[in-house]
DNA sequence: TAAGATTGAGTAATCAATCTTT
DNA sequence: AAAGATTGATTACTCAATCTTA
């Protein structure tokens, strides 16, 4: 008993198409942008993003707890992605000497070069996919409503791009 | 040895923080609403993707390879969703009559209610979830944008909001 | 011989239970 | 007790190999 609706021409007025497009451009971004990741780090995009907020953080290092928050692994997920980082010789665990009780994972020095390369690489890997398809205004308008939502559904995230390094007065 | 890195102050002019923040919403809308629907209809977010496409198809039912391409999962990944769909009687396969290699996940009776009332919930959870973030107006241009984006990164997903039901002339 | 779908083996996540330090 | 982190068992995916029909 649907209408015609031979096509809601822009295909909205629905808010459940809007949280699937969000959903679609992120399955479509990880898609495209997952090679590149893999073949320049030889590991996951998920492992790419703790190596890069390890990378952001003072002393490339982190609590396992707040790079759970950060990243929305649970702890245990956590616990294994950084077992592999250290596998792979990208990371290794510290001990916190205030409280003992916790760890944290610290960059090498090889994981923080590969990061850097993996960086460049994946800056022009979605150079190329975002090419032609906004305005630099349009750009900036889609960063600055998502970033809204972002902010609204997933707030533990943001340390990263909210205060990159700096914290000080 | 990273330089100070002040950063760019509103977080953006970086493209790796665009993506990141659309990767980010995602997730933080997945995990805000899959509590909702598998609530609802006692299987997984993805689940319920398959189970809008059927259920938005023509005779409620679609071919594996089909479904393998708008959802994104691998072929085999299909397969055993379908499978747990068929064990919680939410669909069926039936044999493709004209080329008896394919077949078809077809949605159940049930398996229509069912998705129609998650659809309800799901409604009704993005509604809360939504509220007091954007305006109406800026609801539509990012669904605008997001579009152009989805279209750009995984058009296979567009059949769906594109073509509701309608392909006949 | 290729297309469509499935199966076997392996990986990365989850939840629930546990161990250690506070 | 409670917080931080890990481990054991389970789940949902992937890739590679296979089976069936065109």
């Amino acid at each position: 008993m649907t209408p015609p609706s031979v096509e809601t021409p822009p295909a909205l007025g629905d808010r459940i198409t809007l949280v699937g497009l969000i959903l679609e451009a992120a399955a479509g971004l990880r898609r495209t942008l997952a090679p590149g990741l893999e073949g320049q780090l030889g590991v996951t995009g998920q492992a790419f993003e703790i190596l890069l907020r390890l990378s952001r953080s003072p002393g490339h290092h982190l609590r396992m707890t707040d790079l759970s928050a950060q990243t929305g692994l649970t702890p245990s997920g956590l616990t294994r992605a950084v077992d592999r980082l250290e596998a792979a010789h990208l990371a290794v665990r510290e001990v916190c000497p205030s409280d003992r009780r916790g760890a944290f994972a610290t960059l090498t020095e090889r994981g923080n070069e590969q990061t850097l390369l993996a960086c460049e690489r994946h800056r022009l890997d979605i150079d190329a996919t975002l090419a032609g398809i906004f305005t630099a205004a349009e750009e900036v308008e889609l960063a600055r409503l998502l970033q809204r939502l972002r902010d609204a559904v997933f707030p533990e995230a943001a340390l990263i791009s909210a205060e990159p390094e700096v914290k000080r007065a």
